[in-house]
DNA sequence: GTCACGCCCTAACCTATGTGTATCTTGGCC
DNA sequence: GGCCAAGATACACATAGGTTAGGGCGTGAC
């Protein structure tokens, strides 16, 4: 019933995740413009070295960032989903230090650069939750080392596992403890840094333990406590509200 | 001759690295209030679940960002020199979720965040410039990320030693191609993920290779391209200033 | 002066994890 | 109907890097 969300509906809902957002800035939210293009799966929407004139929100679908080292190996640094602006960075960083991509077919909202920074000049209120959001994704971003430097395959595994849930579950798109993941092994194997045969086991292990149960392309999680025992999973940092966290 | 440099001498500099800064801009951040202290070795500045309600300046000293693992473990994030605001992002997120502590004896700036709030009000482009700055900590973040998922030890460790001088030379910090580095191995060791015997045997071999030569809390660097190459290191993600990566 | 401790270095051992290859199933899509 | 990508499983093998243990040396404390 009614007309579609408007694209930037997930935006707000992750805006509001991290920070509380007035009616005025909701309303101001709505009225940005940006160009939404459809883009296929696998596609590289920013690369390393471009200078991007424009910021991208992902509207739907999963994008991830990742970087290709001179032996080929590729590694991903994270994963986005809707209400995300993946490279909000670019605002302030003039060269990309790493590719952003898609890895599903992805609605995405192109926001130029010189629109985003006379919003924020509007609404420094946004502005400031813009930061927050990137400096959120820095939190990440050390987990991530913390996760890859000191955890085993199993543990970092179960953690992002964790990780994806708390964050679909807080932008709504999770569907009790089960969650769309078209992520396959062998991308879950460069975002850990292990090898994909090695994340099968680990899955495997995780089924297994009755800690989870995977179909295709979604996860189940059978036992919350215990995924997030086993990956010493505490959202923290992630620096959701605490309704988002409960959700 | 002349009176000793103002603390906040090393921002500028560090600032001036990353972005231009104008003269009026410059007479501001001199006259930015801070409280100096020293502070002993091996100590915390900021805890993990800390509320601070100030941010810190390394004014001299060295810092490092971490978190330590239920299991005990300890993981390095960061690194931080004069010129450094570590935890400027507390500026925006509550919650402290890793510690800040000293290595070696520092001398650290506070400036309460109202301070801090008014300031980047009244001198925007400033507020910008502190924002690129979390925003190339994340880079960094990133390149650790692949830093310690997709190289060994022998890289890692090289690409470690790139960073720290590249760091430091743009803060004007290095003498040449040496440098202080008061870092124990196991500091590299938590830094790295590595353990400190692994990071023993990368150091004796980057000098058996002729790269490095490593006094008593100092390197020297005996074959830059060398050691560059052995790292993989590409300084883009430090976003520097040409100047500043010319040095 | 000497004692102790932190830091550095070394050596032997061992395990977690990656590599390579292979076979087999399943489901989606042309 | 048939092809292809993703996954499952299962070996054999290689090895990077962790663990444990012990020794030496410089330096600051007393």
């Amino acid at each position: 019933m009614g007309s579609p969300p408007p694209p930037s509906q997930s935006l707000i809902v992750k805006l509001e995740s991290i920070a509380p957002v007035s009616d005025e800035e909701r309303q101001a939210i709505v009225a940005l413009p940006m160009t939404v293009r459809d883009i296929r799966e696998d596609h590289d929407i920013v690369r390393d070295q471009d200078r991007p004139s424009q910021c991208c929100l992902v509207i739907e679908g999963l994008a991830c960032r990742y970087k290709v080292l001179p032996g080929g190996k590729r590694q991903i640094f994270s994963f986005h989903i809707p209400g995300d602006i993946p490279d909000l960075q670019s605002l302030h960083l003039d060269v990309m230090d790493h590719n952003l991509g898609t890895l599903v077919p992805c609605r995405i909202g192109f926001i130029p650069h010189e629109t985003a920074r006379q919003f924020i000049r509007a609404h420094p209120r946004i502005g400031d939750i813009f930061w927050r959001d990137t400096l959120i994704d820095a939190g990440v971003f050390r987990e991530w080392i913390t996760n890859i430097a000191r955890r085993d395959s199993y543990q970092r595994v179960a953690h992002l596992l964790c990780e994806l849930y708390v964050r679909l579950r807080a932008a709504g798109l999770a569907n009790g403890r089960t969650y769309a993941m078209p992520i396959t092994q062998a991308e879950l194997a460069d975002a850990t840094g292990m090898s994909t045969v090695h994340v099968n086991r680990s899955l495997q292990k995780l089924r297994g333990d009755g800690l989870i149960r995977s179909g295709k392309r979604s996860v189940t999680i059978e036992d919350w406590d215990g995924l997030q025992a086993a990956g010493e999973f505490d959202p923290t940092y992630l620096h959701l509200r605490p309704q988002a966290l409960a959700a």
